[in-house]
DNA sequence: CGGTATCCAAGAAGATACTG
DNA sequence: CAGTATCTTCTTGGATACCG
């Protein structure tokens, strides 16, 4: 992702790119919104393969702390813990949706 | 900015974020499009101020490589570059105005 | 004016091992 | 199951100096 919260944003497309540039974070919002809202953390895992527990626990600790994702642990052994999309982290979906597109519509036409 | 072209993008959305992902991207494709899609290297450095020659050469040379930016050069001396949108950096506008606008709703959230 | 070149620091991400 | 901890590597970005 982009960048510690040491140095402010200089402006609101740099907030906004930190808070969903990361290399996983559009992607994970993405796929829980999909999934009807809700993913475990293993499923997670499994969707976005080859990351690394460190690097999936550190992105999604980001986008709760952003206010994007809702985290709900159930007190049971063993543990279970769920992640769902926040009413800002919503309000994202249109545009992740649009890029997307937009990536999609390009990588067609790399490949002619 | 987001990686290496060594390693194909696992989706859409990967492709589309490391094509715009980086530091100081959206905000240079946004600045031009707000200058009537006209601005010559020194206006950038100057609006972007902070960024490094260094960087703000590599940068634009991605934009350009990732065919969002047409680089312009007039043969005369000094030396005038003009960059502007290409039609796909066009595109994206509307998705930058958006996450712009969206950012600056969350920090008007947080300084309350 | 619009860059390059070189060197170095900081930050992001990966490998691996381990735990309540 | 859902993480931590530690160490290492890789990639990005910055400082500085210089050029056609």
């Amino acid at each position: 992702m982009i960048k510690k919260d040491t140095i402010p944003p200089v402006c609101a497309l740099d907030y906004a790119f930190r808070r969903i540039g990361g290399k996983h974070k559009a992607r994970i919002l993405w796929y829980i919104f999909k999934q009807d809202n809700v993913m475990r953390y293993g499923e997670l895992k499994k969707r976005i393969q080859n990351i690394t527990s460190k690097m999936l626990t550190q992105t999604l600790r980001e986008l709760e702390e952003d206010g994007l994702l809702n985290r709900k642990v159930y007190a049971q052994v063993p543990p279970k813990v769920e992640y769902s999309l926040t009413t800002t982290g919503m309000e994202l979906i249109p545009f992740i949706d649009h890029i997307g597109a937009w990536g999609r519509k390009q990588m067609e036409k790399e490949s002619q």
